[in-house]
DNA sequence: AATGAATGAGCTTTCATTCAT
DNA sequence: AATGAATGAAAGCTCATTCAT
């Protein structure tokens, strides 16, 4: 829930000392969300961070060391968000490519409702090293669980368990570029057209799984729903 | 050729006028490529790019308008070198597989002799949206004609015309996160692995053109040179 | 109190934080007074009125949202001083002639204890017209104010009402003019001689109450002190 | 005649060598008017004087020692027409009083047909003081010769000749900010309103020729034209 | 004599961080 | 622990002037 209203949040002391402490802290990171997510890292002062979080300038070197920190940590707090999400989305899917279409339309549901996300995903490469490394660390790992999965239940037999590191990086790429042009692309967001979601499950079903040469494919078996 | 030495290089005048002008716009950019490259374009101060240059500050803006403007520069001028860089590697295939194996080969070749050029074009989405725009521009039509030619040439029947702009951007995608890794992951600058590449191409190749399921297919048959 | 002597001052920390701030903005605004006095708005850098006023550069930023602010800020603040001055000056003086010639006096007073002020005024107009505007607004008016009410007690009865403004603007010049040129002129400021003030306060009876043409005028009445 | 058409003018080479030269001089020195008009002399840099001129950046160094140098050259150059302006305008002139009246709507017109002029002698005092004493010296002292004049006809008995020399100095004011208030006020270029002149006028007449007291004097004789 | 590119001093402004309160 | 004023390094940019051609 990284929603919240626009305005200066104030910080409402709760009961104990470590929770206000928590929460303080929570806010700062919540505040860098929003302006990270609004006007981009470059610009996100810590000046604009603790006036959005509603305390003082001097408070945000209580919690974190540096500019920096409070910025590398933004894109894990809100990967594990994303994953818990896609998670969700992914549910009862059963083959492999029911659990991928789901889990892709999963990540475009979340970036809709979070619009701040993927400019913070994008940037974070550049101006948060520490901290995309460690959410791609996170994501390619639990993808490459998922394909590992699969693939020791008797799928995508063409291809051996050690190239499945690179498939894994071939589908976040993937993802991550069809949100930058069809989502994010000239005119504001927009939400992926299920054309391009059809497009790209049908690559990598037949990437992965094959296909018979001849394929009258054009209606590819996605689930029914 | 846009290697050269570290240190400060000194514009020796030419023959005639113009040419001086050109010479130093050119060592301009090319200071300008060096710095970015390796502290990328947040510091890439206008200070730094002139001493880099070996000329003074103020000889900076008779050849650009602003520091945006160099920037911005950058990508579209080193984009039409790795494009016919590419072109050259792919001389000579003649299925869709081979051309698409040579010229993903020859962006890996062009990474490792330009080393700069990936922080440059990575970054550039950030920094220099123009910059990057054109040049992802230029070099997604480009693969997309390519695409069309080989559709029309009766290769992947499976996907509708179409279809193949989203296919171009999943496959530039896929180069640069297997770019970003495996070259440039975290111990410096290595080449990419010829099994990643296969592994690519491997699935380049179901995903477009398909494959008996069976698949005894863990020998692709790459082109043999 | 504007003068002081020479070098930076250093700001002594008082009691209460409010005061503390009061007094550095004070204290920037009697440097820039000092600088601008010196050698000009236009030479009056952020760098020499930190300096002056004994505060770090980024300091100034904390108090004048840019060096525009601090320049148009300065006419205006003088401006009441000087009015204060003046009024008091003209304190018991009965008749208009009386009341001018007090006012005249206690002008050239001011200019004489503040001799900054004089080009600050004099270069507001082009520097901070802003400020310049509301300077001249603000003592225009209590002139226009004052001859008003000479004028309903009877006094220059040759003019009109609504002459008065354009005497007004004659008037201001007037002193304007003459304080440039016989106390700013050539060899530094001196004292505004008494003959000046006496032809000036002749003139402007004469023009405004009129006198017999015989005038045996050369003993001006000014007022016995 | 300091009128000219608005873009670029090019030097036309004329016969003689020293003609050329001169020719430029003069160029530089419109263009220099025109840019001072126009933006004021903070924002008149050299390159835009050039180019208004069509000469190259360089080849002013060759007419002026430096940026002030032509600066200080603007006012005088320009009084010198101003005055000739003045001198027509109060031919046929007789008494100090129409002759007074016949140059001051001399000057008032004159700025009318050269709306630059005023901003150029406006600002001079701060930015080209040489030039603006200069200036002042000339005017004042062949205002002081017209007055002096008068007195030794006769006019204005109730002043000695060296209080003459104050008067000018209040004249010359009272004109200048009479313009920069009725002329140069806050919307644009406007015509001296008729009651300003007349009110001006009388205020002189009065003030150096004395008036009966009870002065019926709301119809000024001003000369019938 | 005319040129225009090269230069660097100097400007205003931003902002992460420190630290006294 | 919370604060916010103070700080100064560093940035982009302008422009009068020089000078080689």
């Amino acid at each position: 829930m990284p929603s919240d209203a626009a305005a200066t949040q104030k910080v409402r002391p709760i009961g104990k000392r470590g929770e206000k402490s928590e929460a303080i802290r929570e806010s700062l990171l919540r505040a860098a969300e929003h302006v990270v997510g609004e006007i981009g890292y470059a610009n996100a002062s810590v000046t604009l961070i603790t006036q959005k979080a509603g305390v003082g300038q001097g408070t945000f070197y209580n919690y974190f060391q540096s500019r920096q920190e409070i910025l590398d940590a933004l894109l894990p707090a809100l990967g594990k968000d994303m994953l818990s999400h896609i998670k969700n989305a992914a549910l009862g899917g059963h083959s492999f490519a029911e659990l991928e279409y789901r889990s892709f339309r999963g990540f475009f549901d979340y970036l809709e409702q979070t619009p701040h996300f993927f400019r913070i995903l994008n940037e974070a490469d550049v101006f948060a090293p520490k901290g995309h490394a460690e959410h791609f660390e996170t994501i390619s790992a639990r993808y490459l669980r998922f394909l590992r999965q699969s693939h020791q239940n008797g799928e995508f037999p063409a291809f051996r368990e050690d190239e499945l590191e690179t498939v894994v990086f071939i589908l976040i790429a993937a993802r991550t570029y069809l949100a930058m042009h069809y989502v994010f692309g000239e005119d504001g967001q927009k939400p992926l057209p299920e054309s391009v979601a059809e497009t790209y499950i049908k690559f990598v079903r037949y990437g992965l799984e094959g296909v018979p040469r001849s394929a009258d494919a054009n209606e590819p078996e996605k689930e029914k729903q």
